[in-house]
DNA sequence: GATTTATTCAAGCAATCGCTTTAATCATGT
DNA sequence: ACATGATTAAAGCGATTGCTTGAATAAATC
């Protein structure tokens, strides 16, 4: 049958694809439709504007992804349950890894959009993202502060900050060190990199040295 | 005797106010001679060319903090001696404080300014900052290597990408958490906050978890 | 005061930006 | 075969991009 895709899907991914290697506001519409081999005025056409059409491959999967936390933090706190900070940190951060594995793009691609997603939203957060994301912001807020209960709820804010910079920096420049380093710092493997990720932040969280006075 | 300024000093005060806010792709030259109130041929005549006023901007602060890093280590590890995790951390994180201090921008400016010379290199970094990074890199991943002997080379590196990650957010968004919690999460004092970040980055490195097998 | 150098200015260059227009093409149902 | 609606294509719109030009002005040197 060999079905040629459509040309609102080729856009999509001709601007994931950019977007992931140079940045939001590094990448113009002829940019893409050059890269998709379509006509300027198809954006246009499908996505209303180049603001919609940024918009849309915000929510694309950072929905999903928002969904998984919740869903799997549900299953960690439902019914009373009460969960390790270990637990709700990997709530948190292994949606990408589930999200990625049921799309068809590479993992270094995916982890670099999403990491563009949180870092330069593109003028704010698109509207209809505001309310998933402060339902899994207080959530998660809530699960912490009930895993660590000698943790004051603006202490738990901070680390939640500082888990959100590593959690950013590793999707961004995850490959950064291995080219870096010539590869002396191993392999690259997702799953590798999310456990020591979650470990570094386990121990930031559980840490009472910065609990002053 | 009311000195004017000069219009090249302008210039840069007026792009490091409008790239901390908005970024370095976002900026135009237009934009900065209208916030400066000087010409635009001005920026092309005291600079050359756009791209060499981002390098300037980018140099100007980045620079002595890290010949300040370099300082603060050398009189930790000199002569032999063999400093602390917490006290090589507060050796690379502590010098934005002590620059800032030395300069005539507010904080929040400046650590703005800082997360995107780090986060938004503007097409990599400029080629005479690369070896001082470098030294940087190299001198400090030995220190913390010495400071744990417990860790590989490997799980070092990881670490310190890790506490970029977290000295990169809290400069990019540092004031964020106060805005967005309506001030629930505390008055942002730098000292406190980079009291905080230490903490958390000392307790990620010294623990023992993420290093299976 | 005259000459030279450094700096500022208004104006405009070609290139690119996001987006629209109008017409051609395709698919579909009758 | 024809009509209808969906999609694509070429051309061009006004606005903005980084940068340059040539003349006017200010400062420095003789």
């Amino acid at each position: 049958m060999m079905e040629r895709k459509t040309t609102k899907s080729l856009i999509l991914e001709a601007t994931e694809r950019l977007v992931a290697e140079h940045g939001f506001e590094s990448v113009s519409l002829r940019d893409i439709t050059n890269d998709a081999q379509v006509n300027v005025a198809a954006v246009n056409y499908h996505f209303g504007s180049k603001e919609k059409l940024f918009e849309a491959i915000q929510c694309r999967y950072i929905d999903p992804v928002n969904e998984e936390r919740l869903r799997m933090l549900e299953e960690l706190t439902g019914e009373g349950r009460v969960a390790t900070v270990r637990e709700i940190l990997e709530a948190f951060m292994r949606p990408f890894l589930t999200v990625v594995k049921g799309s068809e793009m590479s993992e270094k691609l995916f982890f670099k959009l999403m990491g563009r997603c949180v870092m330069d939203p593109q003028g704010g957060l698109p509207e209809d993202m505001v309310p998933g994301m402060k339902k899994v912001a207080e959530t998660f807020t809530r699960a912490l502060l009930a895993a660590a209960p000698g943790l004051t709820t603006e202490l738990v804010l901070w680390r939640l900050h500082f888990t959100f910079g590593v959690m950013a920096q590793t999707l961004l420049h995850g490959d950064l060190l291995y080219s870096l380093t010539d590869g002396a710092c191993g392999d690259p493997d997702p799953e590798d990199q999310f456990q020591e990720m979650i470990g570094f932040c386990e121990a930031g969280f559980l840490t009472e040295k910065g609990t002053k006075k």
